[in-house]
DNA sequence: AACCTGACTTCGG
DNA sequence: TCCGAAGCCAGGT
């Protein structure tokens, strides 16, 4: 397979997001060169997680939520964000304004 | 090659 | 602000 496919570009900048920092599904498409590729992100994380390789739980929807349904990996994801110090509203948002990853 | 699916995003009501 | 519908791309079947 390819090696500088856009899967493996979403794979390279998923590893670079911060401790403590979270990334949406459509940034991380952007990013790779390929906006409104949000949801093959999602392809690569189910790849990439199922192998234990990449941080999935910091990537999170635009709206500053988990997208997983709880009992399908929500708790789970937000336990591993807390652990970072990433912090949820009373609706369980996060604040984009705060922990949303940066490139720059 | 066609069809289906998914941890999305955006728009309109 | 919330909900439903439509649009979107790539990989798997």
């Amino acid at each position: 397979m390819p090696a500088d496919s856009f899967t493996d570009r979403v794979k390279d900048l998923l590893v670079r997001i911060p401790h403590g920092r979270v990334a949406t599904y459509g940034q991380i498409a952007m990013l790779a060169g390929n906006a409104g590729g949000a949801r093959q992100v999602v392809r690569v994380l189910h790849s990439s997680s199922a192998r234990c390789k990449l941080p999935w739980h910091r990537v999170i929807n635009s709206r500053g939520t988990i997208s997983l349904r709880p009992g399908a990996g929500y708790e789970l994801q937000k336990e591993l964000l807390e652990a970072e110090g990433v912090e949820f509203g009373n609706n369980g948002r996060i604040d984009l304004k705060r922990f949303l990853w940066s490139p720059g």
